[in-house]
RNA sequence: GGAAGUUUAGCUCAGCUGGGAGAGCAUCUGCCUUACAAGCAGAGGGUCAUAGGUUCGAGCCCUAUAACUUCCACCA
C-alpha cells in the first residue's frame, strides 16, 4: 500500500523528518570509491559567532544543488563542512560578553581567557550547523572540521615552519594598521576607508638659522611630535636652497632636517611635507630612504607617550591635536586652517579610526607566492565563474604587498617563535617544541605572545581539512577539490590566499572552478546588516514557507556573480510552485491503479504522449547542461516552465479524458505521467530536496528508497519524436486561438459551442477531438477539408486550420470583418518582414543554411495563414 | 586616481556562442472546469539608458557619454 500524500502542501510536516532520515541513513557520507570519480566541495566555514543569515542560505543552496546533482550523476561527492574560529571577531564578542560581567582579559590571563573561548566554541560552534541542517544541506557531517582543531592547527604550524624555512616569513618593523580599540594590528584588507570631513592645518616650521619659515600642511598635526624631517620635491625650485638645512620642530626642542624626495607632490598643499616615519606608510618609506629615525609618540591605545609627548603625554590623540593646535596658534605658528575631505582608515571590526603605526610584526613575503597564483588563473587552469572576477583577483595579486599575519590577540594559533631573554644573545628560535631554554645560550626564552591572522588558517582549508600534511586516504582521493562557492566579497581575503597556499604547499591548485555569487540585498537594494536591522532571517522564512521555497527563491532568476533583491512575494511564488508540484503528484497518484509498479513506455503512444516526451527529453538536456555550466538560475527556470506550463497546464489536462475513460488508454497515459513526474522529481531534487523526496517515497518506483541516490536523467534519442512534436503543436496552437476568440466574445468556458475545423491535417485534428471538447469548449465537433456555408459563424484562423463557430445573432458581420482585417494586417507585416529578409542577397549569401531554412518555414506558415484569412474575408463579403 | 558591474514591461529580474523581446509580481477581463483559488483561461503593457560604429542582421560585439552600485589604491 502506497503512502498517500496529504491534501495540502505543508513542508513543516516532513522537512525535519526527511533530514533526519537522510542523516541517520548515512546518505551524506562520502565514500572513497575507486570506481567513481570524486567531486569535492569544501564549505566556506562560517564563524563560530555566526547565526545563519541570507548570505549563508544562498551559499548553502548553491553548493547543495551542485553536490546533490553530482552525487546523482554518479560521482563520489564530498561536501566538507566546518567552522572558523574567526580570531578577532570572536575575541571581540567574548570580551564584550565578559565586560557585562565586569571581567577583563587581563584579569583572566591568557589561560583563563582561552578556557572561556573554548567554552564559547562549544556553545556556539554547533548552533550554525543546526541551522544549516534546516536548509537541507547534504554535507558530510562526519568529516566536519574546525580551523583550530588538532589537524588544522598542525597544518598551520607546518606551513609557518615551511614558509619561515624558505625565508618567506619574516619579522620586521613595518607600518601596519593599528586598531587602538581592539589593540591589535589588522591587515590592509581589514581596513575600510571612509571619506571624512577634516582640516588642513598649515603650520610654520622655523628655519634653525633664523632665516624664516617652512610652511607645511598636514591633516594630522598631533603626529608632529614624531616628525623626523620635512621633505620637498628635488625638482621644486622654490625650496632647493632649503634642502639640507635644519628646522626647529615646534612644541619641542628638537631640530629636524629638510630632505629632498620624489614622493612629494609639488602641486599639492604647500609642497612641503612633514615626515613622520612611525605613523604614516609613505613617511616610513621616505624615512628609510633617508635614514631618518622612527620616533614613536603614541601608546597602543592612541594616547600620547610619556617622554616624547612632553606636556601632551597621556592625552588621547584627538585631545592632543586640539591642545597642540591651540599652542601653535598662541605661538603664531599656525598659518591657516582649511576644510579638507580625506579618506580615513577604520577598523572593519569595530569602526575605530586606525592608527598607522610602525611596529614589529610578522609578515609573509608575497611576491614569489603570488606569481604561480597569477599564472594559474591567466592560463585558464583555474577559472572564475563569471570570468570578470578574474580581473579584480589578478589586479590584487599583481599589486600585492606583504601580508601582516601577527595579531595581538589570544584567540588563535600562537606564533611558534621564542625569543632568548639574554640581552647578549637575543636569539629567535622558530620551533614547534615548547622550549623553555635558548638552544644557543641556554638562557630562558619567552614565546611570542601574538597569534596568527584568522585567514592564515582558512587559507589552508581545502587541504588541511582533508588531512594534510599527512597523506591521508581522504587527501589522496578528494584533493584537489572541484568547485569553490563563495561571495565576491571575500575573493581577496580568502580565495586568493587559498590559491597561493594550495599551490605552494600541495603543489596543486586547491580547486578547479570558483563559482562567485552576489549578495542578497533588502527590498530597497541595501545590504542586509545588523545596524540597519533590515536582515531577513532564513529560519523564519523556512518556518513560514519551508526550506524548499527559500532555496528556490534564492536561485530563481539569479545569474552568477549578480546581487539579488529579497522580496517576500518571491518566496510566496516559490511556495506556490511547490504546491503546484505537490498537487500534480497527488492527482497522478490518486488515479493510479493499486498494482501499478513502475512506469513503462509502450510502443504505440498517441501523438500527445510523444509530444510531451520530446519536450521532457529537451528539458533533461537543458537542465543538465545548464547545471554543468553553473547556470543554476536558467536550469531552474527550465524546470519551472516545463512543469507548470507543459506538464501541468497541458499534458495533465490532455490526459484527463483518457483517465476518465479508464482501461488500456488510461493506463498508457498513466505510464507517461509517472515516467515524466519521476524524471521531474529527480531533476528538481537538487533545488528542492525535501518535497521531491517526500513525493518520491510515495511514488510507484523501484529504483531507490531515497531520491538522493537515484540516477540522474539522461537525454534519450529514442524519446525525440520530431514529427509528433511539430504535429501536436498545431493542435495546441489552434486550441489557444479558439480560447482567445471565446474570451474576446465573452463566451464562458462552460458554454459548449459547435466547432468546425477546416484543415488539410484531417487526421491529426480528428484524433484531437477530445482535446477540443475538454480544452476549447467544443460541443459538436467536426473536421473537414472544405467548408461551404459559413454564414453566422466566426472564424478562427491559424496556419494549420480555420475553425468556424456558429454564433447566430452574436455575430456582427462588420465587427468580424474588422477583426479579420486587423489580423490580415498583422500577418502581412510578418510576411513583409520575412520576405524582405529572404530577398536580401546579403542574408542569403552569409547567413547559416539552418537560419535561412527557419525563415523560409516561417514565411510558408505566414503565407498559409494569409490564404486562410483572405478566404474568410471573401466569404464574409 | 584605477578597475569592474548595472541600466530591458509599473515593480523584481532572466535573456547561453549576434537571427523577429521573456518570466514572476502588479493591472484588466472571464471562470469554484471533480490535483491545485497557493488555482484555470485570456488581455494590455517595452525606441532593450543615450549617441555613433561593425554586420546581411545588434538587447547581445566595438567606441564615446550619462546615471547608479561595488571593489582596489590612500597625496601629506
Amino acid at each position: 500500500m502506497r503512502k498517500e500524500l496529504e491534501k495540502t502542501y505543508s513542508p513543516k510536516d516532513f522537512e525535519d523528518r526527511l533530514y533526519k532520515y537522510w542523516e541517520d541513513g548515512g546518505f551524506f557520507k562520502a565514500e572513497r570509491d575507486m570506481k567513481k570519480t570524486p567531486y569535492t566541495i569544501v564549505m566556506p566555514p562560517p564563524n563560530i559567532t555566526g547565526q545563519l543569515h541570507m548570505g549563508h542560505a544562498l551559499d548553502c543552496t548553491l553548493q547543495d544543488i551542485l553536490i546533490r546533482f553530482k552525487r546523482m550523476q554518479g560521482y563520489s561527492a564530498l561536501w566538507l563542512p566546518g567552522t572558523d574560529h574567526a580570531a578577532l571577531a570572536t575575541e571581540a564578542k567574548i570580551v564584550a560578553a565578559m565586560k557585562e560581567e565586569g571581567v577583563t582579559k587581563h584579569q583572566l590571563g591568557r589561560d583563563g581567557f582561552m578556557e572561556r573561548a573554548w567554552a564559547w566554541n562549544d556553545k556556539y560552534g554547533s548552533r550554525i550547523k543546526e541551522q544549516q541542517r534546516k536548509m537541507g544541506t547534504s554535507c558530510d557531517w562526519s568529516r566536519s572540521r574546525f580551523t583550530m582543531d588538532e589537524g588544522c592547527s598542525k597544518a598551520v604550524q607546518k606551513v609557518f615552519m615551511d614558509l619561515h624555512g624558505k625565508g618567506l616569513i619574516y619579522r620586521g618593523e613595518r607600518i601596519i594598521n593599528w586598531c587602538p580599540n581592539c589593540r591589535t594590528s589588522i591587515s590592509d584588507i581589514e581596513t575600510e576607508y571612509e571619506e571624512q570631513d577634516g582640516f588642513f592645518w598649515h603650520i610654520n616650521y622655523p628655519i634653525a638659522d633664523g632665516s624664516g619659515f617652512v610652511e607645511i600642511a598636514t591633516t594630522r598635526p598631533e603626529t608632529l611630535l614624531g616628525d623626523s624631517a620635512v621633505a620637498v620635491n628635488p625638482k621644486d625650485e622654490r625650496y632647493t636652497h632649503l634642502v639640507g638645512k635644519m628646522l626647529k620642530l615646534p612644541l619641542t626642542d628638537r631640530e629636524i632636517p629638510v630632505v629632498a624626495d620624489e614622493y612629494v607632490d609639488m602641486e599639492f598643499g604647500t609642497g612641503c611635507v612633514k615626515i613622520t616615519p612611525a605613523h604614516d606608510p609613505n613617511d616610513f618609506e621616505v624615512g628609510q630612504r633617508h635614514g631618518l629615525p622612527v620616533i614613536h609618540m603614541m601608546n597602543d591605545d592612541a594616547t600620547i607617550m610619556d617622554g616624547v609627548g612632553g606636556k601632551y603625554a597621556g592625552m588621547d590623540r584627538y585631545e592632543a591635536r586640539n591642545a597642540m593646535v591651540a599652542d601653535l596658534e598662541a605661538q603664531g605658528l599656525l598659518v591657516k586652517v582649511e576644510p579638507h575631505k580625506h579618506n580615513v582608515g577604520t577598523c572593519q571590526r569595530c569602526g575605530t579610526t586606525v592608527e598607522p603605526t610602525a611596529s614589529l610584526q610578522w609578515f609573509v613575503k608575497m611576491k614569489d607566492l603570488a606569481k604561480p597564483a597569477i599564472d594559474i588563473v591567466k592560463s585558464g587552469e583555474l577559472r572564475y565563474v563569471p570570468k570578470r572576477f578574474e580581473n579584480s583577483y589578478l589586479f590584487w595579486m599583481e599589486n600585492i604587498r606583504d601580508w601582516c599575519i601577527s595579531r595581538q590577540i589570544w584567540w588563535g594559533h600562537r606564533i611558534p617563535a621564542f625569543y632568548c631573554q639574554n640581552p647578549d644573545c637575543k636569539h629567535t628560535e622558530i620551533t614547534l617544541d615548547n622550549i623553555t631554554k635558548c638552544p644557543k645560550c641556554g638562557a630562558p626564552v619567552r614565546q611570542d605572545e601574538d597569534t596568527l591572522d584568522t585567514w592564515f588558517s582558512s587559507a589552508l582549508w581545502p587541504f588541511s581539512t582533508l588531512g594534510w600534511p599527512e597523506k591521508t586516504p581522504d587527501y589522496e582521493y578528494f584533493y584537489p577539490t572541484q568547485t569553490l562557492v563563495t561571495g565576491y566579497d571575500i575573493i581577496t581575503f580568502w580565495v586568493s590566499r587559498m590559491i597561493f597556499s594550495g599551490l605552494e604547499h600541495t603543489g596543486e591548485k586547491p580547486f578547479k572552478d570558483v563559482l562567485i555569487h552576489g549578495l542578497v540585498r533588502d527590498e530597497l537594494g541595501r545590504k542586509m546588516s545588523k545596524s540597519l536591522g533590515n536582515g531577513v532571517d532564513p529560519l523564519e522564512i523556512i518556518d513560514k514557507y519551508g526550506a524548499d521555497a527559500l532555496r528556490l527563491t534564492l536561485v530563481t532568476g539569479n545569474a552568477p556573480g549578480n546581487d539579488m533583491r529579497w522580496t517576500e512575494t518571491k518566496v510566496t511564488n516559490s511556495r506556490n510552485f511547490a504546491n503546484k508540484l505537490w498537487n500534480a503528484s497527488r492527482y497522478i497518484l490518486m488515479n493510479l491503479p493499486e498494482d501499478f509498479e513502475s512506469a513503462k513506455l509502450s510502443e504505440n503512444m498517441p501523438v500527445e504522449d510523444k509530444w510531451v516526451l520530446s519536450l521532457y527529453n529537451d528539458l533533461v538536456k537543458n537542465v543538465t547542461t545548464n547545471l554543468e555550466a553553473y547556470e543554476l538560475g536558467i536550469a531552474v527556470q527550465n524546470l519551472y516552465d516545463f512543469i507548470w506550463d507543459i506538464y501541468c497546464d497541458w499534458y495533465i489536462e490532455l490526459t484527463k479524458p483518457r483517465i476518465a475513460a479508464g482501461g488500456e488508454t488510461a493506463l498508457a497515459a498513466q505510464n507517461v505521467l509517472v515516467f515524466i513526474i519521476t524524471g521531474i522529481l529527480k531533476l528538481l531534487h537538487p533545488f528542492m530536496p525535501f518535497i521531491t523526496e517526500e513525493i518520491w517515497q510515495s511514488m510507484p518506483q523501484t529504483e531507490s528508497e531515497s531520491i538522493m541516490v537515484s540516477k540522474w536523467c539522461e537525454y534519450d534519442e529514442t524519446l525525440n519524436f520530431a514529427k509528433e512534436k511539430e504535429e501536436f503543436s498545431r493542435v495546441i496552437e489552434t486550441i489557444r486561438a479558439i480560447r482567445v476568440q471565446r474570451n474576446e466574445m465573452n463566451v464562458p468556458p462552460s458554454k459548449k459551442v459547435t466547432e468546425i475545423v477546416e484543415t488539410k491535417f484531417v487526421n491529426i485534428f480528428k484524433n484531437a477531438q477530445p482535446f477540443f471538447e475538454k480544452l476549447a469548449g467544443a460541443g459538436e465537433f467536426s473536421v473537414v477539408e472544405k467548408t461551404e456555408n459559413t454564414d453566422g459563424m466566426i472564424t478562427v484562423v491559424t496556419d494549420s486550420a480555420r475553425v468556424f463557430i456558429p454564433m447566430g445573432e452574436l455575430v456582427d458581420k462588420d465587427k468580424e470583418l474588422a477583426r479579420l482585417e486587423k489580423e490580415k494586417k498583422a500577418v502581412q507585416k510578418d510576411i513583409d518582414f520575412l520576405s524582405g529578409k529572404l530577398n536580401n542577397q546579403g542574408f542569403l549569401a552569409k547567413a547559416p543554411a539552418q537560419q535561412i531554412e527557419n525563415e523560409r518555414a516561417k514565411l510558408a506558415k505566414a503565407e498559409e495563414k494569409m490564404r486562410k484569412i483572405l478566404e474568410s474575408l471573401e466569404g464574409l463579403k
